[in-house]
DNA sequence: GTCTATACACCGATAGAC
DNA sequence: GTCTATCGGTGTATAGAC
């Protein structure tokens, strides 16, 4: 059975970022995700000679990417602290879309995608972090090391109760009451 | 080669928790369980005879039986609240254990273990938050119920970066926090 | 109660036609 | 650039010896 349709690169990205999101990196098996872009096994090893590693590899890039520009990037610069802020928050609301919004970067850290992107996960991490307590300080905030520590430490819980309650409705409450700062 | 040890039915279930914790449910399988308690596929089956969802059904509610006796029971009764809550903030540490905690639930919830758990895991998480506002309402705590679910989703939060991070500080931290209140 | 041996499906990956 | 067909390996699960 050919298959027709043909997704962009981008799209191709953000469907495959989904089958690791829901299964993680052992649960994404080549079938679904080559179900997921409507190619066969093959096709996608033409798009991805490396196989399933670099597919996984791909969708990382692609989601930092998005995280750079819907959360980092706001955070830079030497603007108004508090404007910063709330910018990056939004920015955290559009980076974890979706009815039931997942941390890609969580799904990957279960099995064997811990011993292939832990470090890259645990910097990822690290510079949101950093650039967070950065804009905190100019914001003003007392203790903005830590400030931005609990911040991402109650994102991420928001996440996990997102999973657990099948909806996205505890980020978007953990998100408006940081903002509240 | 036939296997020696032998390990009692709470070490099984402890042994075999880990490898769900550590690998997720798609990740976990029979050779890894198998090997995590000596014993060769086929007697994995001889305990439990319809395989590894039950394996998993074992785990899951073994870990919900340290939840109740470490969690849970220090909440109920109606002895003084901020004693309550402290001691169950003790019993989080002591059921998250090991020098990278891991919260089974959260593993269990990708893939096809969401299917199969999901709602049980709901309705975990949906009591412990219950019990802990209930706690928190007693201790005096203004909006008891915002608190308990802002107490849990730190907890989650902690955890993940534990995860990221590799080691527990994140979660001690997070339980000082908590009890300061 | 443990094991070896095995069955069959699916896994990740490749060859080669079109 | 897509596909069908296939490979060797591993997955879950079972049969039957001891």
């Amino acid at each position: 059975m050919p298959r027709i349709a043909r997704y962009s690169k981008t799209a191709m990205a953000e469907r495959l970022v989904t089958v690791f999101k829901t299964y993680g990196y052992e649960g994404a098996s080549l079938s679904l995700l080559a179900d997921a872009v409507e190619l066969s096994k093959a096709s996608l090893y033409h798009h991805y000679p490396k196989g399933k590693e670099q597919i996984a590899a791909h969708a990382l890039a692609y989601s930092g990417a998005r995280l750079q520009r819907y959360v980092l990037a706001p955070l830079t610069g030497d603007g108004d602290g508090r404007t910063r802020l709330r910018q990056s928050l939004d920015g955290v609301a559009s980076y974890y879309d979706g009815d039931m919004p997942v941390c890609l970067m969580n799904s990957l850290l279960l099995g064997e995608g811990r011993l292939l992107f832990g470090e890259q996960i645990k910097g990822a991490v690290s510079a949101w972090r950093r650039e967070l307590a950065r804009a905190a300080n100019d914001a003003g905030i007392a203790q903005a090391t830590q400030w931005a520590e609990q911040a991402i430490e109650r994102i991420q819980g928001a996440l996990v109760l997102c999973r657990v309650e099948g909806r996205r409705a505890p980020l978007d409450q953990c998100l408006e009451k940081l903002t509240q700062v």
